[in-house]
RNA sequence: GGAGGGGUACUCAAGCGGUCAACGAGGGCAGACUGUAAAUCUGCUGGCUAUGCCUUCGCAGGUUCGAAUCCUGCCCCCUCCA
């Protein structure tokens, strides 16, 4: 059991139920088990997603066990958490894909050897009704109501179907059913980890410690990071992208990414802010976050190479390598430079074609378009480009 | 089951017979400025064979020279009562 400070431990974390028993429990000199539950809903993890599970490493690697749990029996409830309205239940196949996903995806940061994944079906699967039943006996509609999404629904007068009030007592079976010391969550799941403390000491456990981790806003620097909002930087974007998209956040933000995303020791990311303090460029600092993360996601030397390409493309000026390229037919009359925008995917119709070059977005080769009327004749040969990052090679045949 | 309110572009939200491709806000995109920063400023934000034409305001019809706006039916959502 390494000595890790109890405070790299739990660095960002949102809050810690009880304070005191985690540090008995760290005490203890055992391995701990700290679960964490994942709903199979979203297969493509973004690195909001990562902030606990770069917590559960970080557990890991002090010597604890991190306990994987796929809620694939829950994902056919549906969690209500923070939505306003029934979530709709999943396919077990479409459970089943996801759980894949998830695996492959997350051991890029877990240690395998030190993992135990686990999907909740292997009890409640075998659960018959009567015992289900009593399950439901141990929890009162009043409390349940205490959660804030439930109570708002009820008192807005919104719907909340009775099984989704199952939804938190079936996750805090889990805990007595993995005898966790420790679940963490998203600040939004505070209401499901604290029925588990509940459950476990009805069942005479040691009421499991609960940490809850903030969840990370996104790109903009506001919301939180969803692929929805598009503000998300996936786990799987390629190496370029993932940096690129690094580079953008606010210098504020950048911090937060530190203090959330990066395996970098505490007094590191302070003696950083103190340099940034002093003068040196925040963007050589964001440098080292973009290389950190690519590196984790893409392998050693990524990070490096994704940061060259960005010096090269940005600051230098120079073209991506990579362009998509495209080869047309000309026709007898040319093609017309907006229905060659479209025709690359550069634009989405004609219309934004001619709206691009009006305001000045438009380059052939470098040199900026201003003529909606241009037609590309036969055997043209160059690079289209629309605004910073969009750009194909276009060749048209004769 | 009864009474009332509402469904408008990516989202919120005006408009309530012509001047509406539809006010405004947010978001998004682009330009300027930069560190591809952030913030800020400016412009754009249905489509097309493009100074004109076509399609859009829950769905389907109707009235009218003309409808997002009026009428009829249908679908969906909300509130109150039972």
């Amino acid at each position: 059991m390494k000595a890790t400070k109890v405070e790299e431990l739990i660095r960002g974390a949102a809050e810690i139920i009880q304070p005191d028993e985690l540090r008995q429990r760290l005490d203890e000199g055992r391995a701990l088990r700290v679960k964490v539950g994942f709903d199979p809903t979203a297969p493509d993890l973004h690195l909001g997603h990562t902030v606990i599970i770069n917590a559960m490493r970080r557990f890991q690697a002090a010597g604890h066990v991190a306990i994987f749990l796929i809620g694939d029996f829950t994902g056919m409830i549906g969690d209500p958490t923070g939505k306003n309205v029934t979530r709709k239940p999943l396919s077990e196949d479409d459970i089943r894909a996801n759980a894949r996903t998830y695996a492959e995806q997350v051991f890029k940061i877990l240690d395998r050897s030190a993992t135990e994944v686990r999907f909740n079906s292997e009890w409640f699967g075998e659960m018959s009704s009567a015992d289900m039943i009593r399950l439901a006996s141990k929890y009162t509609v009043a409390r349940m109501l205490e959660r804030d999404d439930f109570e708002n629904r009820y008192k807005g007068g919104q719907p909340i179907a009775v099984h989704e009030f199952l939804y938190p007592l079936v996750q805090g079976y889990d805990s007595v059913a993995l005898k966790s010391d420790i679940e963490m969550g998203g600040t939004d799941q505070k209401f499901n980890l604290l029925v588990g403390r509940q459950l476990q000491s009805q069942e005479h456990q040691k009421p499991q410690v609960i940490i809850t981790w903030p969840l990370l806003e996104g790109t903009d620097g506001i919301q939180k990071m969803s692929k929805s909002l598009d503000n998300y930087i996936g786990i799987t974007d390629p190496p370029d992208e993932m940096f690129g998209k690094l580079m953008s956040i606010s210098d504020e933000l950048m911090w937060r990414y530190f203090e959330l995303l990066s395996f970098r020791p505490s007094v590191e990311l302070a003696a950083l802010k103190t340099a940034v303090n002093e003068g040196r460029n925040p963007r050589d600092v964001k440098f080292e976050l973009g290389l950190e993360l690519v590196d984790r996601f893409h392998g050693s030397g990524a990070g490096e190479q994704a940061r060259e390409t960005f010096i090269a493309r940005f600051r230098q000026g120079e073209m991506p390598e990579d362009i998509p390229e495209k080869t047309l037919p000309a026709g007898d009359q040319g093609l017309g430079i907006a229905a060659a925008l479209t025709a690359c995917g550069l634009t989405s119709s004609n219309s934004e074609a001619f709206r691009m070059i009006k305001q000045g977005a438009v380059k052939i080769d470098g040199a900026r378009i201003d003529d909606r009327a241009l037609t590309l004749q036969a055997g043209f040969e160059g690079v289209l480009q629309v605004g910073k990052r969009k750009f194909a090679r276009l060749k048209l045949a004769h």
